[in-house]
DNA sequence: CGAAAATTTGACATGACTCAACTGGAGTGG
DNA sequence: CCACTCCAGTTGAGTCATGTCAAATTTTCG
């Protein structure tokens, strides 16, 4: 198994010696998801973190009316998870399901923890992790107050060049937030500005 | 200065030996603002993170047509930061204003730092309250996106009934996503429809 | 008491949604 | 290689939730 790309991200936030990885990866299991399979079901509880190596994912919650809403897209060097569910066991409120063929490395939660009580270190990188998530996911909430539906997608396709062009186009509605409908006339009508 | 409500609100992530806590509290400021008064200023870099003891304060942002978006309130035992100004020290996009007389204790970023390396347990700390932070952000995007309007101040006030009484009804407003004239119609309807 | 701030109310406007029909590819199988 | 189906995307008509603006009312507080 391939595990460059996540030593490589740590390695962005702490730096372990030999046998600290060795202690981290001894720790990980390789798996393939093929395109449509779940990662995590809506009512289970979540018991893993994955970090993805290749693919794409999409986590989102169905709500009472059925409709679909998705929170984000996992591509490669990020991680798919519930967290919610994961901290506290409880049923989880989310999916995830892989939209292409998927390869992860994952953890367990038991090993996520008794890595962080070998390894202290590591506390630094969920805390570096978990501090940029928050502030992303408190700047959407901004974006979604202050722009409208056109700015929305303005913004991520600027943001997002790869996922615009990798996901189909009602899924990238529903990220933002809109019908599929409505976004396909906003892109028709960025066509007719130009 | 009181410091009581800050060590028992450590206490519920962590244990820390008196000397620990002498540490921590060397480190720590208190400081009084009156109502009205920032904290921190869009455009000012955020060089402190301040533990509420009393009172309250709202984070903010102003958009380009100067509208006011509430990202939180906070109140005793919640923290006033902005996150991403914090550890980027990039100047910030948010407001943090008193709404009511507040008394804080606080620590500059240098010195929150400096406190992990000494007391790595207090990374575990920090990771906690990040977790938990990050956890019912993404919750409000779901919400936001699948609820009415009346249903997000239905759900606001029974999750938070002291805000609800504590803040004007017009800051609510801003922080549910809607104006203030359609939270008072919404208010309006809930009392015909008991 | 008086002024400023917050809330309410109503008429009207609009951004975004719903629904339903249609188009156009991408398989799939005969 | 054509016909068929399936899925994503498009388009248009009508509707609805929420916003805008402006005036009236109530509350707060110096």
């Amino acid at each position: 198994m391939n595990t460059d790309s996540l030593l490589n991200y740590i390695s962005k936030y702490i730096d372990l010696t030999e046998e600290e990885q060795a202690i981290l990866l001894s720790k990980i299991k390789y798996r393939k998801y093929q395109k449509g399979q779940y990662i995590l079901q809506q009512g289970d509880v979540c018991k893993i973190s994955c970090f993805i190596l290749k693919g794409c994912a999409k986590s989102y919650h169905i709500d009472k009316e059925g409709q679909e809403h998705i929170i984000n897209f996992c591509i490669e060097d990020w991680w798919a998870s519930d967290l919610g569910s994961l901290i506290s066991q409880d049923p989880s409120d989310f999916n995830i399901q892989c939209i292409e063929t998927t390869e992860v490395l994952q953890f367990t939660y038991n090993d996520q923890e008794s890595l962080v009580n070998e390894i202290p270190k590591m506390e630094r990188l969920f805390r570096k992790m978990l501090e940029r998530a928050l502030v992303s996911s408190q700047k959407r909430i901004v974006r979604n107050f202050s722009l409208t539906a056109k700015e929305r997608y303005l913004y991520f396709k600027e943001q997002n060049p790869s996922i615009d062009q990798r996901v189909p186009q009602y899924m990238i509605a529903s990220y933002l937030g809109m019908t599929k409908e409505f976004l396909s006339k906003i892109k028709s009508q960025l066509i007719l500005d130009q």
